[in-house]
DNA sequence: GGGAAGATAATCT
DNA sequence: GATTATCTTCCCT
């Protein structure tokens, strides 16, 4: 069952990305299926939040993905070498999302191991951003393609985790953002193999 | 096991 | 021309 589009279209970004933990990635390419669940995420808080790309309401042909009605895929390069795949969240002209940092693969190894070039499972395969995207095939031609579709889309299975198994920690890689940087939006499961490298926690 | 550095290109100044 | 929401390899302890 795929999450309804008022899963997406709230206000408050911060909760959605963490109630993004345990709801299942899917992506279908070339009739391929990838799927997974969530174990990490960032969220990105519009017009106020320093660490975003949508900043000061910063309107630019990359951004304008952000702007749209929320239950679409903001996917853009970054570092020249990564594609990083974004939910798009709130309403029509509010630039909220969430990154994936990791998912915790369940269908589809093979083909993400042919994806990411690797001969064996590691945790490591869909362990942060660039990570994530490369092993689910996700790419620019991806960028605001709602997740309503049957490219691309996630799902509720009854998955959830407790209160004490979610950690709440600061952002990653984005010091640039001063204060804001120091805010609790990024979210992970604790003990997850999959979970991306700054795991120090608990 | 851990820190440092290199790769590589769209985007904005 | 500088910057960037990163990953991997390499070399050191």
């Amino acid at each position: 069952m795929k999450l309804p589009l008022a899963f997406y279209q709230r206000e408050d970004v911060v909760t959605v990305a963490r109630e993004l933990l345990g709801k299942y990635l899917f992506t279908c390419i070339d009739g391929v299926i990838s799927g997974g669940y969530i174990v990490e995420t960032e969220a990105y808080n519009g017009i106020n939040d320093k660490a975003a790309h949508s900043y000061g309401g910063r309107l630019t042909p990359r951004t304008k993905t952000m702007f749209e009605a929320g239950g679409v895929a903001y996917v853009y390069l970054c570092y020249g070498i990564h594609e990083m795949f974004n939910v798009v969240a709130s309403t029509e002209g509010d630039p909220r999302a969430v990154l994936i940092r990791a998912v915790h693969p369940t269908e589809g190894l093979e083909v993400m191991l042919y994806r990411r070039n690797m001969l064996a499972l590691k945790p490591n395969i869909t362990a942060g951003p660039g990570s994530v995207a490369q092993a689910f095939g996700i790419n620019r031609k991806l960028n605001g393609i709602s997740l309503q579709s049957d490219t691309l889309w996630l799902e509720d299975r009854g998955l959830s985790f407790a209160a004490d198994q979610i950690a709440a920690v600061p952002r990653v890689g984005v010091a640039y953002a001063k204060e804001d940087a120091l805010l609790p939006y990024r979210f992970f499961v604790k003990g997850d193999a999959y979970v991306s490298k700054p795991n120090k926690y608990e």
